[in-house]
RNA sequence: GGGGGAAUUCCCGAGCGGCCAAAGGGGGCAGACUGUAAAUCUGUUGUCACUGACUUCGGUGGUCCGAAUCCACCUUCCCCCA
């Protein structure tokens, strides 16, 4: 099976510009390609993960990687995919973060002679004068084809900022700029870039009259048609101290029925082959099967001894076993009064519940117990030697901490 | 530059000068049912010393016994005209 084909029987790809010519070049490691990665936040997520994999995939099929930080583009923010203007990084922000990506990515990819290479547009976009651009690169560009960009459509509703319209120009120029440094002949990226992507096909068409190509990768949605990567509090992280192993591991362990397949296609290295046994599980197997996503998912991203520890709690607190790895809380005399602690405080205490309201409401409701017996009262007190020996506090059935005094 | 409108609790969105911690929906949390899934049903969703008190309705002052509701100024956003 030709790499081409394995991403399609993956689900990965959304759309291409000339799937022949693609084919040929990816299949035979004649590709330099690059995916671009604006540093919007201090870690890398979900969404960046997969375009990483796709990098590697590529990588192992002989082609040329391009990681590209958006530390230019970064200073405009891409208005695609969103209904309301992103907020403005200031310099130093862009920087830490395009920092921090730095340090994350060297994790999945290879860097290095020969391999992959690492870009940050700042170091030719920040040194562009307007007037310049305007000339070279402002000529090519039609207003009235880019107002019908899809990723413009919908905010031309809500409002946007020349400051934002400006940014299908600065990545077009970014791919432009790749192609005659380094010969980079594609791009990939997220379907919502898209448009964007082809402003520099287009670009590249006009500038030096040579054909460069463009490929996107599906977004990853769930049945219900929502991106998949979040939650409540926000983003699942790559970064361990934003998103700890345990609770990257209790994120695919838990998606819907209806996604664990498809996420395991799209986002693991497992052989299709075997994939496709999984295929025919149904009902409460398929727990089996989101088990292995998490398991895998974890090892890539936190390594095996992470992925075994989050595995092993997890299955401790879900399976009734014992209590490894819990995550622990440590207290100390000052967190007592005359000697004792009441449940409401230790729930704030072990962060389990933001204030002392959520804690009575919790408990109020039936949903604390602690080592492993249901708490009713809310005025419940625990003595110094319960405590020294360390309790199991749950909240709900996915929440549990241990706290010891120490 | 001219004219008009809006800012409400996590989000959307009601809100008559007292009965407003503020309707309704979404989301979240908890309970039941389950397979650590989905769907469904129920409760809950500012804080605390919790049958009471305190702090909230863009900001600052003011009117009033009393203001999210009235007035002034400020800030921000949107729309129309240029």
């Amino acid at each position: 099976m030709t790499l081409y084909d394995e991403l399609v029987a993956r689900g990965l790809i959304a759309q291409v510009t000339d799937e022949n010519e693609i084919k040929e070049l990816i299949n035979n490691g004649k590709a330099t390609f690059y995916i671009g990665f604006d540093p919007t936040a201090d870690s890398l997520h979900v969404g960046h993960f997969m375009a990483l994999c796709l990098m590697k995939r590529l990588q192992m099929a002989g082609n040329k990687p391009v990681a590209l930080i958006g530390g230019g583009t970064g200073y405009i923010g891409d208005p695609s995919g969103r209904t309301d203007m992103r907020s403005m990084l200031t310099p130093e922000t862009i920087q830490h973060n395009c920092d921090c990506f730095k340090k994350q990515m060297e994790r999945f990819i290879e860097f290095g002679e020969g391999k992959a290479i690492m870009v940050n547009n700042a170091d030719w976009l920040l040194k562009l004068n307007y007037i310049d651009v305007l000339r070279e690169v402002g000529a090519c560009f039609s207003v009235n084809r880019m107002l019908t960009a899809e990723c413009y459509k919908q905010r031309l509703e809500k409002g946007l900022s020349f400051l934002e319209f400006n940014y299908m120009i600065m990545q077009s120029y970014d791919f432009y700029h790749l192609f005659k440094e380094y010969g980079c002949n594609m791009q990939f990226g997220g379907d919502d870039q898209w448009s964007n992507m082809l402003g520099g096909t287009e670009l590249i068409r006009r500038k030096l009259g040579k054909d460069a190509y463009a490929m996107t990768i599906n977004l990853l949605l769930n049945s219900e048609g929502k991106k998949m990567g979040k939650t409540a509090n926000g983003a699942v992280w790559l970064d361990p101290n934003k998103t700890t192993p345990f609770e990257f591991y209790q994120y695919w362990r838990n998606v819907g029925d209806s996604d664990v397949l498809k996420c395991i296609r799209m986002l693991t290295f497992l052989p299709l082959e075997e994939i496709e046994k999984m295929d025919a599980w149904e009902g409460s197997q398929l727990n089996e099967a989101k088990d292995i996503l998490a398991y895998e998912l974890t090892t890539l991203v936190h390594g095996t001894e992470e992925a075994d520890k989050a595995r092993a709690s997890s299955r401790a607190l879900f399976g009734g076993g014992a209590e490894a790895d819990m995550p622990t809380v440590e207290i100390g005399n000052a967190d007592l009064q005359n000697g004792e602690a009441d449940i409401l405080s230790l729930l704030v205490l072990a962060g389990l519940v933001p204030s002392r309201s959520e804690a009575r409401r919790a408990v109020e409701q039936g949903g604390v117990s602690v080592d492993g017996e249901k708490v009713v009262n809310i005025k419940a007190v625990y003595s110094t030697e319960k405590l020294t020996e360390g309790l199991v506090l749950r909240r709900g059935k996915k929440n549990y901490k241990k706290i010891i005094l120490k």
